[in-house]
RNA sequence: AGGAGCGUAGCUCAGUUGGUUCAGAGCGCUUCAGUCACAUUGAAGAGGUCAUCGGUUCGAGCCCGAUCGUUCCUACCA
């Protein structure tokens, strides 16, 4: 059978995925094994793959395919999510292509439009994750917004509402103007922009006295119009909605403004000077204009004193007309001198930036600005549409979040849920700790509509209640359904009951709320929502797949999403949602900077897949991948993972290609008998394969993938393909190869099997291809399902693997000479270990040499015997020879305390080898003092344990030792 | 502004409780290698005052302090 000697991807990748689909191998049911269950990080549903997600998931099918190999039931649930703010954003901008406006639309119109795009995109990020070969089970597939998922947000909006956990009210929130909706403060990021910071001139309403002088320390202003104060502020435009003046009551700059009131310049309001200690005294002037209805702090301190709240803007940020009516009322009320007055007539209508603009020149123009500077300001800004966010007093849907932040602190604190990397423990509890009301409602039609109805009457008049009962007019009905809301009205609301639904008048009507819930609302419930426990708690799946093991996600989103997860898992289940929180790091470029379109350094997974292959990929992504770090990616880090599957391949076709000797062989016959190398190489591979298999096993305990993977990249590479294949692989005599013995050619299969294991989770294609073809296999069988156990690495095992470490050594310090003195790797060589030299009397510890002989590589026995021959065999010597002394002309060198020399006849440098020996010596001697001038130290001998002291003396009798040995030799040259 | 992290080879990073010849790995780089699995390869090799300064200790890459550089998170500085 003829093999490529290039491994293609293309050509297995799609049939074995089609394979683990028809034998149902990503399936899992409850049964009476240890569940291992993931769930995904629902990507949204319009979305396609981006390098983000090649990370996040195959990290993900690592872990699930590793527990499956574990022989655990493996359960990983895929889905999507609705991702209501950047859906909503795609089907309006869609629409806006095509001429269509949102506004035009009635909801049920919009939404049909939105389900046509979901039809459309929705799930291509599914089929993409098959491409990289993850192993979800594709018929638990969930969408947020599918039947049991609404069902199962509606039930909880439901049961926290008559918790009293959910209210509603009018609070300052993030309003987004472009997508017309509030935000969460979890969805709002800060920018940094460089922008102006106005001065501007407030005078005073009340003149003062001609003989006015300003006390000690007080900054006064003053023109050719009177007095007046200076405010700085970022956003000229909101003095429209300014209500009052306040200054720090400590500021010695600003005492002659206490009491006084001032004149908004173009408004022509006249407002207080109010005394606050939140005003920082040293910014700007210390004067802050008050603006209630858009500023956070403001809103606070119109609360705080009372204040009018004037909202200046519509919802999509263009200067409201209520700015002209408010001018007029306060003009009317007090007259201010001329020039101080622009009528706002003129912003009405205007976008707030152009607002901005305006205002600012016109108050130039007017002399009402002080001055302008330049700024460097951080603005908050939508994170889906980009502009930035307007607070805006508005009623909304707001969770408390303070017993969810109680019963959700505990859990991460103690490491009943455990984080990798664990610094993120401490994000999470300051955030935990400075918790705020989490606002739910958006004002958009995608997502899961809130169930709440207001009554209303149709028709007039009003229907009146009877005296002593409450007007159910405008009154809220928090139910699952609109049925139940009408039960729930009639109960709460009697004079309802003999009034009809509907109708022309004199009758009521339910009218749901218009808004939907914020996206993370219903991805909250995932874990438990998946196996249906909202609606179904205690159902046979809840109580088997949850809590679920690992959750791996990016650590943007541990407020919106995973403490919120935390919070539902123990509200919900009184459990944890998930054991552990691997935290991956961002895909950036490899300078470092973030992947995003603009920069055009995002590359397409499914382009790299096809170039690379998957299994590839999945490698490049994995090598440089720690927990928590930035992953800064490069392409070449795929095509190592594709020369790697190469190496696999070429290994796999070495080890198949092999004649194998009959069974039967006539007794003592050469033929078929294992080699002395082969058999010490099985030996070897064996103990290293078990040691390999801890140090995984510690690895994947730790989280440490990409450790792992390199463990089982140098496993393969270097000890399997360099060293065990390389001892292993039969001679050639008259330029053909040899048959293998039986016994060796067994043991090479199932150490490749083994190794196929091992590398399965990294790469499920190439090993699940290999695997098939190692051995004949049944139908439906696969490596996904081969368990992988290895018994426990033994001393012996240890001991055989430092042995070995010693032959690997020696042939390297032979091979050196080769290159050194350019001695073909075919002509053979002889090499001299020469017995231990006695120490001159005197020096070194007497008990320390005796520990010498024992870790010298033996070269006799059973053992001794194989550990030559691999010697011979990989440094192609004819013979070992041990000598009390070392031939005339030979290029020595030390492996550990025993002295090793190939001898080079005419060949031989001695110039070259005595500057070697020197430089070598000096070391030793350096080494030596450092070493002997610790032991002198008696503090050192005394305080260190003893241990410690025993291995100083050792390296003082092995640093002798070499000493001797290397001066003899040079003594000898 | 506050908090957290990081700084080890050209690059990306390990380095666990302070103690073994501890200064490591992968990639890259240099030299050599052309029929016998693989040039998507093999062999050999060079590369670092562990950011800087100080302290604790018999002993510091590791612990403490300061400084410099860098990254991220949080925050209402108009």
């Amino acid at each position: 059978m003829e093999i490529s000697s290039k491994y293609s991807p293309a050509e297995v990748e799609g049939k074995w995925y089609q394979y683990w689909l028809d034998n149902k191998l990503f399936s899992s049911k409850p049964d009476g094994r240890e569940p291992y269950t993931v769930v995904i990080p629902p990507p949204n549903v319009t979305g396609v793959l981006h390098m983000g997600h090649v990370l996040n998931e195959t990290i993900q099918d690592i872990l699930v395919r590793h527990a499956r190999m574990e022989g655990k039931n493996a359960c990983w649930v895929p889905g999507t999510d609705h991702a209501s703010i950047a859906t909503e954003a795609k089907v309006v901008n869609r629409l806006a292509e095509q001429g269509v406006k949102k506004a035009d639309l009635t909801r049920e119109e919009f939404l049909k439009h939105a389900w046509a795009w979901t039809e459309e995109h929705g799930g291509i990020i599914l089929k993409q994750l098959r491409k990289l070969g993850c192993s979800c089970d594709w018929d638990r597939t969930a969408f947020t917004m599918d039947g049991p998922r609404s069902e199962s947000v509606i039930k909880v909006f439901v049961d926290l509402y008559r918790k009293g956990l959910i209210y509603r009210g009018v609070r300052m929130v993030n309003w987004d103007p472009k997508a017309l909706t509030a935000l969460s403060d979890e969805e709002v990021v800060y920018k940094e922009e460089h922008t102006k910071l106005y001065y501007m001139k407030y005078y005073l309403a009340d003149s003062l006295p001609s003989d006015f002088v300003a006390g000690e320390g007080n900054v006064v202003h003053k023109d050719d119009r009177g007095y007046y104060a200076v405010v700085a502020t970022t956003r000229p435009e909101t003095i429209m909605g300014d209500v009052a003046m306040c200054i720090n009551p400590n500021d010695p700059k600003n005492q002659w403004l206490k009491g006084k009131k001032v004149i908004v310049p173009v408004v022509g309001r006249v407002i207080p000077v109010i005394e606050d200690e939140y005003v920082d005294i040293e910014f700007g002037t210390g004067c802050l204009k008050v603006t209630p209805a858009h500023d956070v702090n403001d809103y606070m301190l119109g609360e705080k004193y009372n204040l009018e709240a004037i909202d200046i803007f519509n919802d999509d940020a263009t200067l409201s007309d209520r700015i002209a009516s408010a001018q007029q009322k306060s003009l009317a009320e007090v007259s201010v001198p001329e020039g101080l007055v622009i009528d706002l007539q003129k912003y009405v209508g205007t976008e707030r930036f152009a607002c901005r603009k305006q205002i600012a020149e016109d108050m130039v123009a007017a002399g009402l600005m002080e001055k302008i500077e330049d700024y460097d300001n951080k603005i908050g800004c939508s994170e889906r549409t980009g502009v930035p966010i307007e607070p805006k007093l508005s009623m909304q849907w707001f969770l408390k979040m303070q017993h969810m932040a109680d019963i959700s602190l505990a859990p991460v604190m103690n490491n009943d849920i455990q984080f990798y990397p664990a610094k993120y423990k401490n994000t999470y509890r300051h955030w935990l700790e400075n918790i705020k009301d989490w606002c739910i409602s958006r004002q958009l039609w995608w997502g899961h509509r809130i169930p709440a109805w207001y009554i209303e009457p149709t028709g007039s008049p009003l229907p009146t209640s009877p005296i002593g009962e409450e007007s159910p007019w405008g009154k809220v009905i928090v139910a699952e359904n609109e049925e139940e809301a009408y039960k729930l009205a009639l109960e709460k609301y009697p004079v309802l009951q003999s009034l009809p639904l509907g109708g022309d008048g004199g009758g009521f009507t339910l009218r749901q709320d218009e808004d939907a819930l914020d996206t993370w609302f219903s991805s909250w419930l995932w874990p438990i929502s998946l196996f249906d426990g909202i609606r179904n708690p205690g159902n046979e799946e809840i109580k088997y797949y949850y809590p679920t093991a690992d959750l791996v996600t990016g650590p943007d989103i541990i407020f919106f999403w995973v403490a919120r997860m935390i919070m539902a898992g123990y509200e919900y289940e009184g459990k944890m949602p998930f054991r552990h929180v691997y935290f991956t790091g961002i895909v950036r470029d490899k300078l470092g900077r973030k992947m995003s379109k603009s920069l055009g350094n995002s590359p397409d997974p499914l382009e790299l897949i096809e170039k690379f292959g998957a299994d590839g990929v999945r490698m490049g992504m994995m090598l440089s991948a720690p927990a928590g770090n930035d992953i800064l990616f490069d392409e070449s880090l795929c095509e190592q993972g594709r020369n790697f599957n190469n190496k696999i391949w070429n290994a796999f076709r070495l080890v198949k290609g092999w004649a194998v000797a009959p069974v039967t062989v006539p007794e003592g016959s050469p033929e078929g008998q294992q080699p002395e190398a082969a058999r010490i190489a099985t030996q070897w591979f064996a103990a290293k394969l078990r040691l390999a298999a801890e140090e995984l096993a510690d690895d994947f305990s730790k989280y440490r993938l990409s450790e792992a993977l390199m463990t089982v990249y140098k496993l393969f590479w270097d000890e399997f393909s360099s060293w065990y294949l390389e001892l292993v692989k039969p001679a050639y005599v008259d330029g053909k190869p040899q048959p293998v013995d039986r016994a060796t050619y067994d043991a090479t299969l199932q150490f490749f099997e083994i190794l196929l294991k091992m590398m399965h989770p990294f790469m499920p294609f190439i090993t699940e291809e290999l695997w098939q073809a190692l051995y004949d296999r049944k139908a439906g069988e696969s490596i996904m399902r081969a368990e992988l156990h290895l018994p426990a690495a033994t001393d012996a095992d240890r001991q055989l693997c430092a042995d070995f470490e010693t032959v690997k050594e020696i042939v390297t310090a032979i091979r050196a000479i080769r290159s050194q003195k350019n001695i073909p790797p075919r002509e053979p060589l002889t090499l001299e270990k020469t017995l231990p030299q006695p120490l001159p009397s005197g020096r070194g510890e007497a008990g320390a040499q005796s520990s010498n002989d024992s870790e010298a590589l033996p070269l006799t026995g059973e053992r001794g015997e194989g550990l030559s021959s691999a010697i011979m065999k990989m440094a192609n010597l004819s013979a070992i020879n041990v000598v009390a002394e070392k031939s005339k002309g030979s290029a020595s060198f030390l492996v550990g305390t025993t002295e090793y020399a190939v001898p080079l006849g005419s060949l031989i440098d001695l110039d070259a080898e005595r500057k070697k020996l020197e430089a070598e010596l000096e070391h030793l001697q350096g080494f030596l003092v450092s070493v002997e001038k610790k032991l002198s130290n008696e503090r050192f001998v005394q305080n260190a344990p003893a241990a410690v002291v025993e291995m100083e003396r050792k390296k003082q009798a092995d640093a002798q030792q070499k000493i001797a040995s290397i001066r003899e030799t040079l003594a000898n040259l």
